[in-house]
DNA sequence: TTGTAGGCGTTATCAC
DNA sequence: GTGATAACGCCTACAA
């Protein structure tokens, strides 16, 4: 047989066939020593061993997965990778999952259009998928778990039979307002837009319901985008109102420094005559003045955790589903009022 | 030949053959029409995709790749994905790559031992590999270098013949220099640790020329840990001694602070009693007070220059090594002096 | 202990 | 146009 073409930009390879060849013995005596999966002869084995070291020979990932029908590697879909968010959870996920041994292929959506596409071109060369809320619809969710494709869901609502992981919102809510009430605000707007996501969903009407516990009128909804720019934007006119709050609770910590921009600009003083508070806890909270108070996400948690999950899944280590949610922290700084 | 067992949690792929005997043809033609790589009868075609349609069939990657020699698939090095930084080359780079129909692995060498091993692992599963100054030594590039597989180097010196590419250091340094010294500096110390990589090197060396030109002494070199805790403890100490600077050239936006947080804790004004400035300008250097002068850097270019230099040389494109050095930009706000 | 040979799912080159 | 069939590189019963 010839000479094989090489790959574009590769020199071609050595296979186990020729490591067999220098080595006098057959490719599967190569594949034993190479997987250790049964007795070689020490004579034999060493051989083999020569052979391999003379000849570079890495085995190819391609033909080994074909064989073993794996990948070796899982994915996760980002609904987009910019801000400390979500790259504390890349963080997380890679970390966690590199320690299992397996790759990790990433994928954001934003911005893409053929969603549907890409997600399905990444699920065809993972054993599992971490999808976040906002990427996938539930269809193809659904899909690609009949598929029988490993899935977790990650800060999104659960699917019957598929495990999910998120962050605890509704007491970490009640624990926020219960703060700010408890520094005399009466006033409340809630920063962001519940419609987007899962998260802001929960947040918004948990904190409408702990409102509620204290015999408060309901938040005033403001809906804003979740991006530092707009949100400063939109409080240069809120903060400008007659009936302005005296309580913002901003869906998360990116909405809240705009908040605070803005406020700077108008001279409106925080917490003196508004009170600002974020969700996530951000490097920029804690040097932001006055200090950004927030609830803090365990954000790398919830990458690895996501990663072990799906991890047990692939293996088939665990089946029945899990539902984690992750505890959250209320970080208390300036912004929410004087201590 | 019986059915064969489904890979671990996925049910039983359907496979070319499948669908070829569905449509009553033989998978070459199935394989035509889904490549569209040569004619083939209206007739037949409806048949096969109807075939296609009914099945659900999704072609193998694995099969397609082996059968093709090659992942579509490229990956890049971090030697961490802790902080601003490295997040947001992650998006550029992610965003590039997957634009141009490549999938994206990425790994961290943070914290993890076998290097040479799990880098060799990434290197077998992609056609090209971008590698971070800080992942990889001299020896392991060069070997994978001459294995063939494209390299693209980033923030890291060049090799003869390999791609790279940075931002630019020198002479933002004199930019930053200059403007310091405008403000009446001359005490100048260096925070950082030039030993750690290439950056930080750089820029250590272009600041001390900087002030050569300006008939200064050189500035003190402050060894500490690119990290904003490890910056604090060190500049509680700095900013309490006799012979303290004037003015703190910090090696990247971490530290400058966490030497930001020393001062106002020991009461020490900046930039009246002494100026700070960083490099990176992440989002906290635009929300700490006083804000942070600092020399931005486009890190989601870089991310995406790389991406784009690999995928020329896996693609044969542009076969002459490029060596590309993106520009930074002086970002002055109030840590460097008053205007 | 070792070798033979079939299978993993495609692509692509031949003939017809 | 279409169909056999040989790669692609490895794994793994099954035999020997």
């Amino acid at each position: 047989m010839m000479e094989s073409t090489p790959a574009i930009g590769r020199r071609p390879g050595v296979t186990i066939y020729q490591v067999a060849n220098r080595a006098g013995v057959s490719i599967a005596t190569v594949s034993r020593v190479l997987r250790g999966t049964a007795r070689v002869s020490p004579d034999t084995q060493q051989r083999v061993l020569d052979a391999i070291s003379e000849l570079r020979y890495t085995p190819s990932r391609l033909g080994r997965a074909l064989a073993e029908r794996r990948h070796a590697a899982n994915g996760i879909v980002f609904p987009e990778l910019f801000g400390p968010y979500y790259s504390e959870v890349v963080l997380g996920y890679e970390n966690a999952a590199s320690d299992l041994g397996r790759s990790v292929l990433i994928l954001s959506t934003h911005g893409r259009a053929a969603v549907r596409d890409i997600v399905l071109d990444l699920a065809s060369r993972v054993d599992g998928l971490v999808l976040f809320d906002g990427t996938v619809d539930d269809d193809l969710t659904r899909e690609l778990v009949e598929s029988g494709l490993p899935i977790v869901l990650l800060g999104r609502p659960g699917i019957a039979g598929v495990d999910a992981v998120s962050t605890e919102n509704v007491q970490s809510a009640r624990v926020l307002v219960d703060h700010l009430v408890g520094h005399g605000r009466r006033r409340f707007a809630f920063v962001g837009d519940p419609q987007v996501a899962s998260d802001p969903a929960e947040r918004w009407s948990a904190v409408s319901e702990a409102l509620a516990g204290h015999r408060l009128a309901p938040p005033a909804l403001v809906r804003c985008e979740f991006d530092e720019e707009a949100a400063r934007v939109m409080a240069r006119d809120l903060l400008t109102r007659d009936d302005r709050p005296d309580a913002l609770v901003c869906a998360n910590d990116q909405i809240a420094l705009g908040v605070l921009l803005a406020a700077e600009e108008l001279g409106v003083r925080v917490p003196a005559e508004v009170a600002v508070t974020g969700w996530d806890d951000v490097m920029a909270a804690k040097y932001v003045r006055p200090g950004l108070t927030t609830v803090r996400q365990p954000m790398i948690e919830l990458g690895a955790r996501a990663a072990r999950a799906l991890d047990e899944r692939i293996t088939g280590t665990r089946s029945i589903p899990i539902h984690d949610v992750l505890p959250t922290e209320l970080v208390v700084r300036d912004s929410c009022g004087e201590h």
